[in-house]
DNA sequence: AGAATATTTAGCCATGTTGCTAAATATATC
DNA sequence: GATATATTTAGCAACATGGCTAAATATTCT
């Protein structure tokens, strides 16, 4: 399936700590780039590409009326990444009760 | 929290396609290094540095026997990874619901 | 000891990323 | 129409990444 061909530049786009940031921020709503700009210390046009990332790996949405640019959290791509990863998830379960039983057994002697 | 302290290398790892098929083979049960470079066309050195990308990621670890070196994923970090996502979790649940809202609204017209 | 096997390290090159400042573009306001 | 505001684009420097080959290291086998 083509779900899984942004990956890539998904994953890129959330291993920097500014754009991870950008994330959390939107939580509260869409927001114009000057005020997700505003908390940093980058220049504007910094801020500005890390958005233009975001939105490449679409993990952002952006909208845009009159010369404001507002952006949004895209739920699909964010859903996309954890699924990706919850292909795991038996796996790392598998492990934990390894772990849980080795524990219990030594609880027993 | 240290919990996220690794997330920028994690995701950068996850951001190759090449670590993720390496990843995703390592859910067999571990393998060595020769073992893992084989079905790939690059050479030996390089899956030697995409593992050591995975190492220093915290999403698999190295076992020593020899002269062989065992790799396997690293149940842990894979978790810390979608539990960083996670907290999206609330907001695309929202979304969906109020596309869900929507939709049902339509039928009833 | 010497040869074979498993893997890493070093060094190179091409490309991509992330910060900057300066300039361009688009829209709103006086 | 000129000025102010919001944002992007261009171009630069420093550094990181991902591929390669050649060489080094560690272990096993004869």
């Amino acid at each position: 399936m083509a779900k899984y061909s942004k990956l890539d530049s998904t994953f890129a786009a959330l291993a920097d700590p500014t754009r991870r940031a950008i994330m959390e921020y939107l939580m509260d709503g869409k927001k114009s780039v000057s005020d997700i700009a505003k908390p940093f210390d980058f220049a504007l046009p910094t801020i500005s590409r890390h958005i233009s990332v975001l939105e490449k790996a679409d993990l952002v949405t952006r909208e845009i009326e009159g010369r404001t640019h507002y952006l949004s959290l895209n739920a699909n791509q964010l859903k996309t990444a954890v699924e990706y990863l919850e292909q795991y998830r038996d796996f790392w379960s598998d492990t934990f009760r390894r772990l849980d039983d080795f524990l219990r057994r030594d609880d027993e002697t």
